[in-house]
Order: C-alpha cells, then structure tokens, then sequence
DNA sequence: ACCTGAACACCGTTCAAGT
DNA sequence: ACCTGAACACCGTTCAAGT
C-alpha cells in the first residue's frame, strides 16, 4: 500500500485554526503571512490559494474568535438580562486569545464579519414584544462598547505584563465592565419603558 | 544679507501637521514614514529625531483629532445632556479626517493618549454632585461606543465612495448613532437616580 | 540641532510552473 | 486541487556621519 505518498494538505479551515494558534501565541503584529506559512510547512504564496488575501484570512479567524457568542441562548430572557448575557459573553471569547480584540474590531469596521450581537438581541426583543428598531441600537452600543473596552483592556494586560504600569493602574478592572455594560442594559430598559 | 542661507528645518509640529494631512488626503494604510518623509522634502530617518517611533507620531497626529472635543463646555449642563455634547463633538471631530477614528482607537487602546471624554464629564458630574466614579463609568461607555460606532460607519463611507454597498446599507447612520448614545445617557441618568 | 546615506531585516502579493 | 520558486514593490528602524 502507498501509506507514505503524498504530503499533507491543508484545508481552509487548517490555516484558519493555524493562524488563531499564532495569534494567541506570539500576537497579531506576529500574525504575519510568512510566519503562518512556515508553521504549516509552506510557502507563503500557497496561502493565496485558499484565501484571496490577508484581510480575508483575519476575518475567518475573527469568526473563530467569536464563535461562542453565536452559542447563547437568550430567548425568553428579559432585555436587560439579555444584553448583559450577551456582551458577557462577548467579552469572555474575546478575552480568550492574545490580542483578539484589536482583530476582530477592524474585522467588523471593515463588513467583513457581522455582529454577533444583533441577532441575539433580535431574538430576544421578538419575544417580547420590544421593536426590532430598538434592539438594533441597542445592539450597536453594547457591540461597540464591548469591542472597545476589551481592546483597551487586553493592551492594559501586556503592559502589565511588560510590568510598564503604575500600581493604581493595575487593579482589575472587570467590575467597571459590568457597571458600564449595566447602565447601557439600563437605558435599553427605559427606552422600552417609553414605548 | 543671507537671505538664502541654510534650508528649512521642520518642527514636531509641522511634521505632525503634514502626517495629518497627508491621513486625510490619502489613508491610513498609505501614511508610512516614508511618503511622510517625501511630502516634508526629507529622509525617512529624519523623522526619528523628531518622534522615537511610528506610534508616537500618530499619537501626537490622534492629540490633533481631538483637540475640539478638549474645547467643548459643559459647566453645569445637566448628565444626560453633558453626554450628548461631549459624545457628539467626539463624533464630529472623528469624521472630520479620513481614518481618523481607526487611528484614535488604537492610539487610545495603546494608552497612548488619554480619552478627552473622561475630564469633561468629570466635570459636568461633579458641578452636580454626581460621584466621579459614575461620571468614569460613562465615559468608558460613551468614548468605546463612539470610536468604534464612527469607525465601522468611516468604512462604510469609503465602502460608500467604492460604491460596493447595497442600496439598503446607503442611507444615513447619523440618527442611529444619536440614537443609541442617548440610551447610554439615559442608563447613565438611571444610575444616578439611583443614588 | 537637524538631517543624509546606506544598510538591515522584514512585509503582502502575483504568477508562471510543477504534481 | 494544492503548492513551489522567484520575483516585485514595498515597509519601519538604526546608526555613523555630515553641517
């Protein structure tokens, strides 16, 4: 039998999960098209055949990235609760790998991704009677502030970790996560107090 | 006389100034040290006398963006209402350069600039007798919220000028984002009724 | 104080050609 | 279908040296 013959491929989804590796490792700067060539053992022009371009490439990536958000389930939930589940959970997966915030951010400025957040929230709204108008700016506020946040954040943990930061600076900050995100949850609720 | 003596050197400022122009008129992705270097008449390492590095540069080039937002008076408006001023004329002052807010927000998330949003709605808060540690808590939200809303709605402009939207995703944003800054006001307004 | 010249160590992307 | 090899047109940054 011919067990050793040709070498290995490489689906899409290889170099998609590859790149998720290097970027949690060594970090988007890193992420380059060179390195993750390397570490998949080929030539960096053989990425173009299963991806037109690096954008595209970090948008898949992205998608990885916040694959845990699309798995909530809010129907049924009040709109406020319903907010907080999922920017926590936002939160949570963009927390889970080195610098993801930053790269899903410009995934999402870009259209290349869509926004977790807004079909959730649609859900929820629907069955509750809560206009879809209204949970779509909601959905605006609390994806934008979610992504900013944890941008700002993550790079608050590699200067910690670089030990380049003031002791008053250091202090965790995941309670004013919580408080903000409520407040954004409580101004839903009085918008849909108004209607 | 020697009028026509030694050629023109170039200050900080005026090397910020053209990167900033030079931003608006071609980019982000197109303001490399070089093309800056070029458009002031000098050597890309000349630049390294005046800033220790790229960052530092966009910066100081971010400090220029938002320079109205520091400009704005909110001495004894109402909470709400402070949100909404200082909110919008940080909207204003983004979308007043090409790929200006992709470039504050990293600028910010690096810690490389402070959030202009912050100490003006400390002080709002406390001509009321507002805690500092709400009017903190807001201004996280209102200053992620912005940057990241006008940095997905600044690619849908250039989207827009490529003309690779669908008719459906052409009409204007401006109300959505007004929108969902006065909920976050109103979640602010809420906590502070609370207290 | 401000800048040149030259180099170093990289990038993303294309494309003809191979198997 | 998947990849190689080689090239093209760039990057940011450093540093000795000039004026």
């Amino acid at each position: 039998m011919a067990s050793s013959g040709s070498p290995p491929r490489r689906t899409r989804d290889d170099v998609a999960e590859m790149a998720l590796q290097l970027l949690d490792e060594h970090g988007l700067p890193d992420l380059t098209m060179r390195h993750l060539a390397t570490a998949l053992g080929v030539q960096p022009s053989a990425l173009y055949w299963h991806f037109p371009n690096k954008q595209a490439l970090l948008a898949a990536v992205s998608e990885r990235i916040l694959a845990p958000v699309h798995e909530v389930v809010v129907t049924d939930l009040p709109m406020p609760e319903a907010v907080l589940v999922v920017g926590g959970r936002m939160h949570e997966s963009l927390l889970a790998y080195r610098d993801a915030s930053e790269l899903v951010s410009s995934s999402l400025a870009l259209g290349l991704v869509d926004s977790p957040v807004r079909p959730k929230l649609l859900i929820a709204a629907r069955t509750q009677g809560v206009p879809d108008a209204l949970s779509d700016v909601a959905a605006e506020a609390v994806m934008h502030f979610v992504v900013g946040y944890t941008f700002h954040e993550q790079q608050r943990l590699v200067a910690d970790a670089l030990g380049l930061l003031e002791s008053d600076e250091k202090i965790s900050h995941e309670a004013d996560f919580v408080k903000a995100l409520t407040m954004i949850a409580e101004g839903l609720a009085a918008s849909i107090a108004r209607v």
